[in-house]
RNA sequence: GGGAGUGUCGCAUAGUGGCAAUUGCACCUGACUGUAAAUCAGGGGGCUUCGGUCUGCGCUGGUUCGAGUCCAGCCACUCCCA
């Protein structure tokens, strides 16, 4: 099966310019493509770990992947397919963010003996002289036609900056600056830079009557249509710092019955035959078996195999009954915390962090949502004794363990 | 620069001068389940010795016994004119 088939059995593309020449080229092994990503948090989430693995794929047929961090870029933010303006961020915390990408990827991406590079677009971005740009890069954006792009429509109704509306010029700099400086030929990217990607292949054509090629990989949303990788809290981050492995183990074993195989698909390197067949017979507890494999799979593929095995354990400690709780989410309370070895139970939960605020815990707790070693806790002023280990549990999932510190 | 408007919980929306403030979505808890969906029931600022108390409707002041609600100034955004 050739690279390209396999994208497209996993459903991953989107739109591409011209899908003749870039099946050629990218089966061939003969492309040099690049991917930006701009440093907009100190971790990677969900989206950069799909455009990680597409470089992974494309990389391993050979073709030569660029990653462009948006060291240039992150000083504007884009607005595509943005309600809000992002709030702008300082140099430092954008170099800050650029180093925590960098060591990110090195788990994902090759760059070892040149099989891949990474660049910054600072390095050409900020010393942009404004009149030179201009002259030699703004004739050839139309503004009526940038306009009517899909992308700023969310912008119409609380507005655009020019400040934002350059983006597009930046990122289709970048392009036509690889390009020459590096011989790339393609970007990839999510379908939400479809224009600015576009942008760029087009400054190609105009500035140097050159091709360039431009492709999209589908946006993972749910069944409901909202982008997968959130949760109300917050992103999914791959830094086990901001998500514990088990946590993000958690998210992906939680997802609805209908995003599993497309989940397993696109994020997954389960042979898609495996998957084919899986979804032909999916049906009651078949669907666990799936989320399960998904869980683990993107687990490990993030955090490796020994925190995918501990994730698996923990879940089925808490949840079946077998295994361990030994790599539960755990809080070491200080004894000047207790009183007479014992703590209040609004007390505990604020301190593990399973509630923001005392209310909150005590709403938990008259709802009968919260439970110490297995038994039911319904009154706010009981007082949990702890000696050595207390499991705490928080509605139907939320299970924590808490230890004496 | 001139004119018209808007600014209330994560988003969206209601609010005659006496409200911790309406409704929808999202969210949280419970029941049923498969750690799913759908459905049904409950919850909603913080702290509380459950008597209260503090904070709150863009920001700052003012009128008033009392202001999300009236007045002034400022800020932000939207629309029209330049």
């Amino acid at each position: 099966m050739t690279v390209f088939e396999e994208l497209q059995r996993r459903g991953l593309l989107a739109q591409l310019t011209d899908e003749e020449e870039i099946k050629e080229l990218i089966n061939a092994g003969k492309a040099t493509f690049y991917i930006g990503f701009d440093p907009t948090a100190d971790s990677l989430h969900v989206g950069h770990f799909m455009a990680l693995c597409l470089m992974k794929r494309l990389q391993m047929a050979g073709n030569k992947p660029i990653v462009l961090l948006g060291g240039g870029t992150g000083m504007i933010g884009d607005p595509s397919g943005k309600s809000d303006m992002r709030k702008m961020m300082t140099r430092e915390t954008i170099d800050h963010n650029v180093e925590c990408f960098k060591k990110q990827m090195s788990r994902f991406i090759d760059f070892s003996d040149g099989k891949a590079i990474a660049v910054n677009n600072a390095d050409w971005l900020l010393d942009l002289n404004y009149v030179d740009m201009l002259r030699e890069i703004g004739v050839y954006f139309s503004v009526n036609k940038m306009l009517s792009f899909e992308c700023y429509k969310q912008r119409w109704e609380k507005g655009l900056t020019f400040f934002e509306f350059n983006y597009m010029i930046m990122q289709s700099y970048d392009f036509y600056k690889l390009f020459t400086d590096y011989g790339c030929n393609m970007q990839f990217g999510g379908d939400d830079q479809w224009a600015n990607m576009l942008g760029g292949t087009e400054l190609i054509r105009k500035k140097l009557g050159k091709d360039a090629y431009a492709m999209t990989i589908t946006l993972l949303l749910n069944s409901e249509g909202k982008k997968m990788g959130k949760t109300e809290k917050g992103a999914v981050w791959l830094d086990p710092e901001k998500t514990s492995p088990y946590e993000f183990f958690q998210y992906w074993r939680n997802v609805a019955d209908a995003d599993v195989i497309k989940c397993l698909k696109m994020l997954t390197f389960v042979p898609i035959e495996e998957i084919e067949e899986m979804e032909k017979h999916m049906e009651g507890a078949e669907f666990n078996k799936a989320k399960e494999l998904l869980a683990y799979e993107l687990t490990a593929l993030v955090h490796g195999e020994e925190e995918a095995k501990k994730a698996l354990d923990t879940a089925k400690a808490v949840f079946g009954g077998a295994g361990s709780s030994e790599n539960m989410p755990t809080t070491a309370i200080p004894a000047d915390k207790l009183t007479d070895g014992a703590i209040n139970i609004l007390d505990l939960m604020v301190e593990c962090g399973l509630v923001p605020t005392k209310s909150e815990a005590r709403r938990n707790v008259q709802q009968g949502g919260v439970s110490v070693n297995n038994e039911k806790v319904t009154d706010p002023k009981a007082m949990i004794t702890l000696d050595g280990e207390t499991i705490l549990k928080k509605g139907k999932k939320v299970f924590h363990k808490v230890t004496l510190g």
